[in-house]
DNA sequence: AGACCGCTTGTAATTTTATTACAATGCACT
DNA sequence: AGTGCATTGTAATAAAATTACAAGCGGTCT
């Protein structure tokens, strides 16, 4: 668990003064670790004692414990913790927290989400007679994209961002189909629409959405990424790196299942397109990376 | 750096008691972390000053100091590697090394990316009369995005994944207009082509693309997010992650050039499209998270 | 408004933990 | 065997962390 993330998730949590802790903490981890009780106390204003106690919320044992589990959190190269980005942010600040944002992201994501449940979305997927990826709006950049990569391998794939083409595809849906919904909020009454109407229609949906939302509920299978809280107006669409990347792994999960023939298949595909560049004289977009 | 084979290297260079606690270490390193001084003698075998007088031949300042640095050597096993999945991975396993190659990945982009060049692209984009996004397969879906982004700001923006449209909006282009063109390879000719037809128009060229490109010679400005070494045929697609960070990075260094009554006009509009959602009645797509 | 309750915070005492100074031991070389 | 240096341990000291407890603050009920 990343504890300089976990501090941020409880910060509003805290007492008053223990949040001075944190902050302290927050503000220079690399110092923080190096600290003794006495210093650490001084530099947030508050007494030894109210440190040890932020140490115990913290879930460990005390402060050498706490500065252990802070270390190994640190331990990676740099501190990613989600952080306001400020008005008055240099270049250098602004890109550094954004950045960090993402990996914080990332990290917590990967870390709450149930891998059974990835597990049976990708027996879905592997089984999938024909797979369709529909969003809207944010989410409708990674529902392309998904197409994008599943394009790769030997089976039909579709989107759309067109709601009427969507709910015309929905429709005409069967037995065999899988539809991934995205929906950051799972709260778009289109996509919930869809899903009702393709359940009905025995094709198996998966939402990737968050958790108790109407989307997640009408799905038969629901991936929640739980990203952290929207901290800041001018970062959002943090959520949709998670949506992308979880997909990647839904994809990878796929290539697996269906067995080594298939994966040989798509090495050579691959290769053929490498040949096929710029410097060798003739030109292809840019979905073969 | 690496705590446990800085201890196995000197290993053979220490006394016969320290090299009992260098033992005692290797074997069972987790426990030693959470042991106190004398904990950790009583393992050993030893007395506690040989356990502190080991410690600080491994150039620490004492054992308190020495469990930290052994502490971040055990925790920095698993992040950040880019690891190639396997075909034998379970989902655990698979679904970490795509996560940890992520961060991985934006790790190292944030660390090779070059502040300045950002800093121009935020003045030219925050200066420009109208913004076009464009991409090709893959990076076709971060253009989007990019559109997505900006569309939330009072500028006129413009993106598309058709070529022929494409031309034509650069061939009507003039000064003022900024061209954001995305390709991962920096090879695929119609990008190039563009860069060129643009430019001849006067209008400002920034390419998200890799060094040594064409498209990065062609373009006026070229931000290049150094992405790790392709490891693995079934990941890839992964440097789209760092373009759309990116992207988020001048979106945001955008918003902060324009300025606070800009900013407070946003947080508005993001307000007003909270308090639509399903819960209350209306209903809006994800655009808006 | 005033008294009471519970929660938060700090002070001071206590305990644990680490470090230092120094003495004893062992080992190599004369 | 004896001297000198390095290694190790013992005991004292210092530092650090934790605990127990009391004061303070904010809220509620009468």
């Amino acid at each position: 668990m990343n504890m300089l993330e976990n501090i941020r998730a409880q910060r509003e949590r805290l007492s008053k003064s223990e949040r001075k802790v944190a902050d302290a903490i927050l503000q220079a981890p690399q110092r923080a670790i190096h600290s003794s009780i006495a210093a650490l106390a001084a530099s947030a204003g508050v007494s030894e004692p109210t440190v040890n106690r932020f140490c115990r919320r913290m879930e460990t044992r005390g402060f050498p414990d706490f500065k252990l589990h802070l270390a190994q959190s640190l331990a990676s190269g740099t501190p990613w913790v989600s952080r306001s980005v400020d008005e008055n942010d240099s270049v250098e600040a602004y890109t550094g927290k954004i950045f960090e944002s993402a990996m914080a992201c990332l990290d917590q994501v990967r870390q709450t989400l149930d891998m059974q449940t990835i597990n049976r979305a990708v027996d879905w997927l592997s089984q999938a007679r024909r797979i369709t990826f529909f969003g809207l709006g944010a989410s409708a950049v990674v529902a392309h994209d998904a197409m994008n990569k599943f394009l790769r391998f030997n089976v039909p794939v579709f989107y759309s961002d067109d709601i009427v083409v969507q709910r015309m595809n929905c429709i005409n849906g069967g037995s065999g189909d899988v539809l991934v919904l995205i929906s950051h909020t799972g709260r778009t009454r289109q996509m919930v629409e869809l899903a009702r109407l393709a359940r009905d229609n025995d094709v198996m949906v998966i939402a990737i959405t968050s958790p108790d939302s109407p989307l997640a509920q009408e799905a038969g299978l629901s991936l929640l990424p739980e990203v952290p809280e929207d901290t800041d107006v001018y970062i959002p669409m943090i959520s949709r790196l998670a949506q992308l990347t979880l997909l990647d792994t839904l994809a990878t999960g796929f290539i697996l299942r269906r067995g080594p023939k298939f994966r040989e298949n798509l090495k050579r595909v691959k290769e053929a397109l490498r040949e096929s560049r710029f410097d060798k004289g003739l030109f292809l977009p840019d979905n073969t990376q």
